[in-house]
DNA sequence: CATAAAAACCTTCTAATGGTAAGTTTTTAT
DNA sequence: ATAAAAACTTACCATTAGAAGGTTTTTATG
């Protein structure tokens, strides 16, 4: 097992090199001497650890959304309430230790490798399914069961669309505009009611506050994909 | 003038074969050779009238920004109302014409050039501002400026959105169903009138069918970028 | 500890790629 | 008719992804 957990940290330390050669360079300049310098190594190595590029890149694209996965879980700890739990999904989608230029640059340049690569669209449409039925398990504490379905799948389209605007444009979109961009939604989707208008607007004040704490910890980003 | 229309036209042919490759073998494997094997002419013809393969890709991202902008002027044309204006920028979007499995996947991967290239970005920068604009001149009809501005934001979000969604998964998205993803975001945001949702209905419908016949014809379909 | 097997790693080689440069043919303008 | 300019081709170069083979280090077992 000691090998095979020396292969899986090589690989981790290679998936991050990646990473950050496609951010230094994007895509196309990014390539496996330059992934291999970054970490230190010779471009055979690279190849050793992964058969081909398209793996390279699969395994980068893999540990992006393993992270991202890994941030819902964390919050998700500190969550009590639907209504909380409902905004742990959202902030940890876009809490500074990953929502930031370089990740969401390197991501739009990342999913060109997916309409050609089988492994990331299973990856893709793991994490969508992930993302979409955790958001209905808190939204039918709010509405109709069809009704939570099909808001659930607007917040996830909603949430790729942030990125990939955030990822397109030169200028930084900070966090806390594409979360009020995600209350915006949420506030027309659920029904209004007075009486937890005030709950609720605490609820998302402790979320973000145990996010900036919780994700901005150094332990968890040293887990992060940047180096 | 000749010799530069002629010019354009090769420009015009090479970035339509620069996009069939890209569709066929995806970005990374979407070389000079295959663009111009497609275009009939050798690689050095496709160097000849682009500096370099980001000056093609440029091109290639321009012209499929142009097609969409072509879509909503195109359907403008037959709106008359605030309502179906809104409508009309929609639909554009999302006609068959232009959001097919094949363009929805070549456009994921073509985004992956925009962070490292500023000539798309200032394209993506300028087409996301004309829908934008488009958008909160019909919304003010309905909402107060700073919702409607904030309205029409969304609703550009949203449309990244689904094309990335549509871009990245293997199964074809239905025009059908991203337009009605659209109207179920539209029907949250503007205030629910009894007396004109009847009339509201009949418009999307009339210029659902318009978008069929109007940019489902033989001669929009030739400016369009597939083959 | 000794040693064989396996895994990690490096170097070298090849075909393909993006891009350049120098040339030839065709178009255009006068 | 002819000179200039543009379109196109070919030959070339440096870099790239990847394969193959060899060397070192790790691991397992007697």
């Amino acid at each position: 097992m000691r090998s095979n957990s020396i292969r899986s940290i090589r690989r981790a330390e290679l998936s991050r090199a990646a990473f950050e050669a496609v951010i230094r360079y994007g895509l196309r300049k990014a390539t496996l001497d330059k992934v291999g310098e970054i970490a230190g190594v010779s471009k055979g190595v690279v190849l050793h650890h992964f058969k081909d590029k398209s793996a390279l890149l699969e395994a980068v694209f893999r540990r992006s959304n393993t992270l991202l996965s890994e941030s819902v879980v964390e919050l998700y700890r500190y969550a009590e309430t639907p209504y909380e739990r409902l905004w742990a999904i959202i902030v940890a989608n876009f809490s500074q230790t990953i929502f930031n230029p370089s990740v969401c640059h390197s991501w739009v340049s990342l999913i060109s490798e997916v309409p050609h690569n089988i492994g990331c669209q299973r990856v893709q449409i793991a994490n969508n399914e992930r993302i979409r039925s955790n958001l209905v398990h808190e939204l039918k504490h709010f509405l109709p069961e069809t009704e939570a379905q099909h808001a659930a799948r607007h917040l996830g389209v909603l949430i790729d669309g942030i990125w990939v605007r955030a990822g397109l444009l030169p200028e930084p979109v900070s966090s806390s505009a594409a979360i009020s961009e995600m209350e915006y939604a949420v506030s027309k989707m659920l029904p209004y009611d007075e009486s937890s208008a005030a709950k609720h607007k605490e609820a998302r004040k402790k979320i973000e506050t145990v996010a900036d704490i919780a994700l901005g910890s150094k332990a968890f980003k040293d887990r992060s994909l940047q180096a």
